[in-house]
RNA sequence: GGGCAGUUACCAGAGUGGCCAAAUGGGGCGGACUGUAAAUCCGCUGUCUUUCGACUUCGGUGGUUCGAAUCCACCACUGCCCA
């Protein structure tokens, strides 16, 4: 056991925490548990905060369960939410359980001949065989609407007009009933999350209280904001998935290393493991030699070896590096095995004797799919936003020929600064 | 069941007969500057198209009109209040 609130805290990591919980993690091995919301088949870099918590918790000799939310998938958390949610089909439900447990099974240590050993349990296996009548007499007895009612996720949607649904409004009370079985079959005491969770949370150390005396404990970890005040974890392209399917390894290498410097020093505290005097020592190098981004370079590095592993951390620096290092050098210095090589971006095939006869470059960009329509390649050209080869192009009537293949295959797109396409014939 | 308000593009939100593909703000994308930042400034942001223009859009369906997001009827949905 070692100081994991002190350690959570000076990594800014803690928002609440109910009293007694510090004492709780020092006195044995706690169990504790966190939700996760199948809403997708892959969870995102949104959920990577209280999969950390989980692992700073069994680093710290505690044991983590991780709790894929079967059931409350079908009932929609209204926590953050101005509207009612979409209901998610039993199906696509299932698929995303069994994505989720997979990503989980990645992080933890499930390894069982420890003590600690992580547990993954699912929320749909207490609560399929519960019936409407059994629960709000087993559990809604407990707890008053007027509680519930005091809530700020019921309370803003009490006061903004989108309304509620029964549906979510008892949300909390299945939650919180999660932690009640928990507690009861499982001795777990502690229950983590976003700050977003709070008021879901205490709701099952409430249940807990009131039905069997029990006493259960809580904190919550903030939840990360851009420092302009944007959404966190979304660009162009959506969110960024822990999935490499979804979200390329380079990608995802890519979107922290593109961290303003305010989110890079507060980033790196929470999303690595790295040691305070290695951060602080981190900070300073980088005040003094911003432009360096070692912060930015750091953070992506550590998180992209978590989350992928490090060779195709390797693949996406050397990716980055091709594109990157040296964007003032002549497009020759990028070699034909460098091209070949280059991972993550996007890459089309593209018919020899086009090339040879040549293209107009409208044709040649939506026919590659840089662009759905001419209309789209068009205004962006005007815009000078499509560079061939690194050299951007303003002609509209520009034609792709034979010149302009690389090593007599690929062509470079770039569309904007950060956009990548090899077309390779 | 009754009364009232509402439904406009990614979001918020103006528009109450032609000047409406639809103000403004946010978001997104691109450009300049830079460090593949931040801040700032500029452009684009319904679809397709050789910038002409064509087509589809303002909850749905019908109607009035030369002409409808705008007027009328019915329907659906949402919110608030009363029962």
């Amino acid at each position: 056991m070692n100081q994991l609130i002190k350690e959570l805290q000076w990594r800014g990591m803690i928002q609440d925490i109910m009293p007694g919980t510090e004492e709780q993690l020092n006195k044995e091995m706690t169990s504790a548990y966190v939700g996760f919301d199948p809403t997708a088949d892959s969870l995102h870099i949104g959920s990577l905060v209280p999969i950390l918590l989980l692992v700073h918790l069994q680093k710290a000799g505690h044991k983590p369960i991780a709790l894929v939310g079967g059931a409350t998938g079908m009932v929609g958390d209204p926590s953050g939410k101005s509207e009612e949610r979409n209901m998610l089909s039993e199906e696509d439900l299932n698929k995303n359980v069994i994505g989720v447990r997979n990503q989980l099974m990645q992080f933890l240590n499930f390894d069982a001949s420890i003590p600690n050993a992580a547990e993954l349990v699912n929320n749909y296996d207490w609560f399929k065989g519960i019936s409407f009548l059994e629960f709000i007499r087993d559990a809604g007895k407990h707890i008053t609407v007027n509680y519930m009612m005091a809530k700020d996720s019921v309370k803003k949607r009490l006061e903004g007009d989108n309304g509620m649904s029964f549906t979510e409004f008892t949300y909390q009370l299945v939650q919180g009933y999660d932690f009640y079985w928990l507690f009861k079959n499982k001795n777990c005491k502690l229950q983590m999350g976003g700050s977003d969770q709070w008021g879901n949370i205490v709701t099952g150390t409430e249940l807990i209280r009131r039905k069997i005396g029990g006493e259960a404990f809580a904190f919550t970890c903030p939840l990360i904001k851009k420092a302009d005040g944007g959404k966190f974890g979304k660009t162009e392209k959506g969110n960024i998935w822990l999935d490499a399917n979804k979200t390329t390894p380079y990608q995802f290498y890519q979107f922290w290393l593109n961290a303003s410097d305010a989110d890079a020093a507060a980033w790196i505290k929470i999303f690595t493991f790295l040691p305070q005097d290695e951060i602080n020592a981190l900070i300073t190098a980088h005040e003094s030699n911003p432009a360096d981004r070692i912060l930015q370079k750091k953070l992506a590095e550590e998180l992209t070896i978590f989350v992928h592993g490090q060779s195709e951390f390797d693949k996406a620096v050397e990716t980055t590096q091709k594109l990157f290092s040296n964007t003032k050098a002549p497009i020759d210095a990028l070699s034909v095995e460098d091209l070949e090589s280059i991972e993550g971006i996007v890459r089309t095939d593209y018919a020899a004797d086009k090339i040879n006869a040549g293209i107009d470059i409208l044709s040649f960009l939506t026919e590659n799919t840089v662009f759905e329509s001419k209309g789209a390649a068009r205004k962006m050209l005007q815009n000078g936003g499509v560079s061939i080869n690194r050299e951007k192009i303003t002609d509209l009537q520009m034609m792709v020929e034979k010149k302009h293949l690389l090593h007599d295959k690929f062509i470079l797109v770039q569309v904007g600064k950060k956009n990548y396409y090899l077309v390779s014939i």
